[in-house]
DNA sequence: ACCATATGTTTACAGTGTCAACATTAAAGT
DNA sequence: ACTTTAATGTTGACACTGTAAACATATGGT
């Protein structure tokens, strides 16, 4: 019944990356365990892919597309900090709920972004309406703009990396230490801790 | 003139892991590599580390002795805003210049550090001494300190993050776009920008 | 001197990324 | 309609990987 060309093989292949690396991680996915998950043969994936980066950079760009679709705010609209904590909250969740695809979208398995174009305007994409709504937020000169854009970013990179420690680390039950006690007392208190953070970036 | 036991095998390993790790990031590192550049067979070091990601930790545990080392603050003297500025900066160039051991220590190689109770050691302390230099900068609740810290260090991870992106996109001499022109923006002014955040953080 | 243990080697297996050669089909040009 | 071409798929191969098993040699405690 299946004829010889698949039709649509790519982005079943994709689907199936994402889902493999979601359940995973992004270390443990190959090209021919995607190729086997997609009934094709090893190599298969190839006339799709260059090499296994570019899989990668594909994985990730979905991972932007829906990083996108969670936090961006409707710049039509007025923009207010309530607005903006949620999205940053968003942001947090997604990061913590999609670890594995966050850990491709922001580590180093995909070197270079300029080296795949569609999936640099994805990752520009997600930050524009963050610009966009900071710009809204207030009458700000475009590098302020920039400036507070960039340090809640770096903000809610930071937290996603150390919450997501926290989770590995509390699993047992056990009481944590370390660093970890801290991060917690944010995690615990994540609104809160967004509201005081973004009142000092907006305050400047 | 080599004897059938080497010795001090361990420590080369690690040595070497070190070096291969920090010249071509840890995805390439690999067992045999370590083996044959300390010139022992394949498994040899299967008598050191049960598996690959316990010679990950070591490596991780190399960088956090050294962050450790650049980032501690002498909390017996006075410590002040401009001191965690200057550690702040060191962190952050530490992250730049240790670039994929810093992914290593960071990242998810290494699963739970619970398992390497050594390497979860020098993790912790690191954390140690940022939380006694809050502690000692004013006379804050326990858990105030815990929470400046863990905000500035999330920080802190958010920006070596952000600022490698722009190292990366930055090289070929192209103007940066979206969210690297941002980040550059900060980076250029690392010490304002820190001092700024710092500000915040202290005032609480 | 003897023996357990630590440390090293050889061999082997299953899995990986990727290339080259070949097969089949869909699309394009005449 | 027929032929050519490019796109898409398969098979087979190579060098590399992590790691387990079986064996070899050195070291230290008795």
């Amino acid at each position: 019944m299946k004829s010889y060309h698949h039709g649509n093989l790519k982005q079943e292949l994709i689907l199936c990356a994402c889902k493999l690396c979601e359940e995973n991680g992004y270390e443990t996915l190959s090209m021919r365990s995607i190729a086997k998950e997609s009934g094709v043969s090893q190599t298969a994936p190839y006339r799709h892919f260059e090499t296994k980066e570019s899989l990668y950079a594909s994985v990730a760009m979905e991972g932007f597309k829906k990083l996108s679709k969670v936090t961006s705010i409707d710049t039509s609209q007025k923009v207010t900090k309530k607005k903006l904590i949620e999205t940053s909250v968003n942001y947090i969740n997604f990061g913590l709920e999609n670890a594995n695809t966050y850990d491709l979208m922001f580590g180093t398995a995909v070197g270079d972004f300029s080296n795949y174009p569609e999936l640099l305007d994805c990752a520009n994409a997600t930050y524009e309406n963050m610009r966009l709504s900071f710009a809204k937020l207030a009458n700000d000169s475009e590098e302020i703009i920039a400036y507070k854009c960039i340090t809640l970013w770096s903000m809610l990179h930071g937290l996603v990396g150390i919450l997501r420690k926290v989770a590995i680390a509390g699993v047992d039950g056990e009481p944590l230490k370390g660093p970890m006690t801290s991060a917690s007392l944010i995690g615990d208190n994540l609104d809160l801790h967004l509201d005081k953070v973004l009142t000092g970036i907006i305050r400047n």
